[in-house]
DNA sequence: TTGCTTACATAGATAGTCTATGTTTGAGTC
DNA sequence: GACTCAAACATAGACTATCTATGTAAGCAA
């Protein structure tokens, strides 16, 4: 079975991001699987980084979040990109990938 | 004038370790520019991260260091690789492409 | 001797994840 | 209808690893 992974400090924000331009209206726990069955089961968020994570970015202004129900009638917060949080992405994507294609210049020197 | 990113939690170790798998016998300065010049400019290390890590590392046996003199007569520590630092080195680098790879699964999907 | 630089070093701040725990609420069961 | 279980959200505190800021020692040059 494959062991499961944190999530790499600093990129959490950018796969809840991520997630919700994938499929918006999502709700927290939909977010956690999506991460992991998108990651092919190697990534897992623990609700005690995933609830204060869309909390900050709520207050940052990148999600918009909605009460409602699931369709086990039970309450959830579903949350939709704003524009900042599109641009947000991006920025993050960008620099996520800055990062990974120097440190991939280190582990492959010619 | 290209903006230097921090170095994300979690690598430092195994960058320093192939770092000197590439070229042995370095001291901390010369690790510091090799990531640099490695990375194409993105990459700095701080010497606040850098010597502590290399205290760590020796410690846990993964490096042996000796101290002599550089070129210009300065004494420096020569850090090189024992068998389990390049164990270790080999571990690192997967559990990162494993990671990495995951989170190119989530940025990827159109 | 003053100043500049190299090289190493440590303390404390900070950021962002996790573990552990708790609350509310709906559904099923006896 | 009391009881249990799970879904979904939430918060506090621990932990890890980076950084900033600072300091020391030593060599060289003016």
């Amino acid at each position: 079975m494959p062991a499961r992974d944190e999530i790499p400090p600093g990129t959490l924000d950018m796969l809840i991001l991520r997630t919700l331009a994938t499929r918006t209206d999502q709700h927290g726990f939909e977010i956690a699987e999506s991460i992991r069955h998108g990651s092919d089961d190697v990534l897992q968020v623990e609700e005690g980084s995933l609830y204060p994570a869309l909390q900050r970015m709520l207050m940052k202004g990148w999600l918009v979040g909605e009460w409602g129900r699931t369709a086990e009638n039970r309450r959830a917060r579903y949350y939709r990109l704003t524009a900042a949080g599109r641009k947000r992405l991006e920025h993050e994507v960008d620099a996520y990938r800055r990062v990974a294609g120097a440190i991939a210049l280190i582990l492959r020197p010619a």
